[in-house]
DNA sequence: CTAGGATCCTGTCAGC
DNA sequence: TGCTGACAGGATCCTA
């Protein structure tokens, strides 16, 4: 899914098409998909306001309910009116003709219907008081995000997580809060350090440097659209996502490395794929 | 407490 | 062509 930029992304675009608009009706295609009550309860509400915690989104109504809607690995965002917008997992989704088979939920608005499409079902909407939403067991584990983590603190987490690998420490969301398997492989080739490096063993400015490189290649995402219909369509009509101009290691196993020109490769660690050079990052 | 692996699900792709 | 296993932009649960 969709990390921090895409779903920060996702909070921009929605926010034109679907702040202060009622939702007239909803279907649920997938009862697994939503969690928590009802989506009946949202029937006849208006939305007032969109936040986002971590790569979790918000849509706040004003009769007192919430809904958090997390993509996870595959999930979508789909608007259809007079104008189409589409953000989350690119895929041909965000042109196809909907609702279908991978449609889960949807909200239909008088303007328009934003639907949610995921293919493997790990995504969800979750029903919460307005009131409560800070208080979800989700988002109150939630680590601060990169740009508000001081160096020292991420040093310390590396020290109580000495024999983890790299990686998985960024990927611990109750750690540090945002980075998916997309950009904590760049951050650490930003940082020049192997993803298997025991967290431990760092050095503080090994440190300072991951956390400079997250803050860059997220912010660089959310500065470019992150990934949208608009950026997976390319400008002579074929296929893409924005990680083509985007990412300097995620995806290009078997290119040169930007930097040294050596081959990347792709190895697993924490269980996930991983890209990296070898030369550069050791 | 931490670390690592299995698990949820559907779809696609490489390798027989 | 058809089958099989691996794996995927995430997070949780279980075990040691």
């Amino acid at each position: 899914m969709p990390e921090l930029p895409e779903v920060e992304t996702i909070k921009r675009g929605l926010t034109k098409f679907i702040l202060n608009k009622k939702i007239v009706q909803v279907e649920v295609f997938e009862g697994k998909s939503v969690k928590n009550g009802e989506l009946t309860s949202v029937v006849g509400a208006i939305i007032i306001g969109l936040r986002r915690f971590g790569k979790a989104l918000v849509i706040d109504l004003d009769n007192g309910i919430s809904l958090m809607v997390h993509l996870r690995m595959t999930g979508q965002l789909i608007w259809r009116g007079k104008e189409n917008y589409a953000a989350g997992h690119p895929s041909e989704n965000f042109m196809a003709e909907l609702p279908n088979k991978q449609t889960r939920v949807l909200l239909k608005f008088e303007d328009g219907v934003l639907y949610f499409n995921d293919q493997r079902k790990f995504g969800f909407f979750k029903i919460l008081k307005t009131s409560e939403v800070e208080e979800d067991e989700f988002i109150k584990k939630l680590a601060k995000e990169p740009w508000k983590m001081e160096v020292n603190e991420l040093y310390d987490k590396c020290q109580r997580h000495a024999k983890a690998p790299i990686k998985a420490v960024l990927l611990d969301q109750t750690i540090i809060c945002g980075l998916g398997n997309i950009y904590a492989d760049e951050a650490l080739f930003f940082a020049k350090v192997h993803p298997a490096t025991k967290a431990g063993t760092l050095s503080e400015k090994q440190v300072a440097l991951i956390l400079e490189g997250a803050r860059e290649v997220m912010q660089a995402s959310i500065d470019s659209g992150g990934s949208t219909m608009a950026t997976y369509v390319k400008a002579d009509g074929t296929r893409g996502d924005y990680l083509e101009k985007f990412a300097k290691v995620f995806r290009r196993d078997g290119q040169p490395c930007p930097r040294c020109g050596t081959i990347i490769e792709k190895i697993r660690v924490a269980g996930r794929g991983t890209h990296i050079c070898p030369e550069c990052q050791k």
